[in-house]
DNA sequence: CAGCATCCTTCCTGATACTG
DNA sequence: CAGTATCAGGAAGGATGCTG
């Protein structure tokens, strides 16, 4: 992914070494691979499904996020010689393996995103009552 | 932190929306957030104690990742009106929340490091034998 | 259908020098 | 001590057009 020599890729290393939390943010960190991720937990998808049920996202960036979930073999890709073609992806059992993880994860955003939104709103609204003030 | 009528920050809403899944992540996906939380769960520290325990990051990326965990509500800084300056930094109720996610995340990470790693070995090994054969 | 190639923009990160 | 300011480089993400 990263150029291996460049200073980026060093202390990436450095904190895989670290602790696992890191390693794990670099296979999932990803913009789009909790959103794929996600929708490959409830069963195996093609490349068009997948695309129209992640708005958004576009060709180049679905395919490249693909491939790197490909490559740490959290995803397989499944080629049926077909015309036209038809191409499958599914979790594999690494995949799988991450479904409680995400679900933490997933839980605990879900849980506090609405302090956050109740923290912004009453925010805004200090802004905007200052506002009426001055 | 992005342009809000970026297409970049729309798609971003969009995901939030999607699952908790990326809200968590984007408060704790930056590249250094994981080390500094899980130092700061150890207890507080001063500014100058992380940076010296977090190898390879520089100061200003060091000042920006703990500003936006301020904001997010993740870690409180405490200044003392001291000469010398000293500013300690810790973790809020929200930040200690994180706790076992991250336990979870860090798991995970370090049980299948593993398995990378030995994959990535296995490879060479094979691109090595296929280099002295041809 | 499933994708690659190309070009472009934005964002992130790091190094260096300076300040209350 | 605990930062800020500025600049540069590279990586991630996006838009569009084309192909087996």
């Amino acid at each position: 992914m990263r150029k291996e020599n460049s200073s980026n890729a060093i202390n990436g290393k450095q904190l895989r070494g670290d602790c696992g939390t890191a390693y794990t943010l670099s296979l999932i960190g990803g913009r789009w691979k909790p959103s794929i991720l996600w929708r490959l937990l409830d069963g195996k998808l093609r490349y068009n499904e997948l695309k129209k049920s992640i708005t958004g996202i576009s060709e180049r960036v679905l395919v490249l996020q693909l491939r790197e979930l490909e490559n740490d073999h959290l995803v397989k890709r499944i080629v049926y010689p077909e015309v036209p073609p038809r191409v499958e992806y599914e979790l594999t059992p690494l995949g799988w393996s991450m479904e409680s993880m995400l679900q933490h994860i997933s839980d605990w955003g879900t849980m506090h995103r609405e302090d956050a939104i109740a923290r912004q709103a009453s925010k805004e609204k200090t802004v905007a009552a200052m506002a009426d003030k001055g």
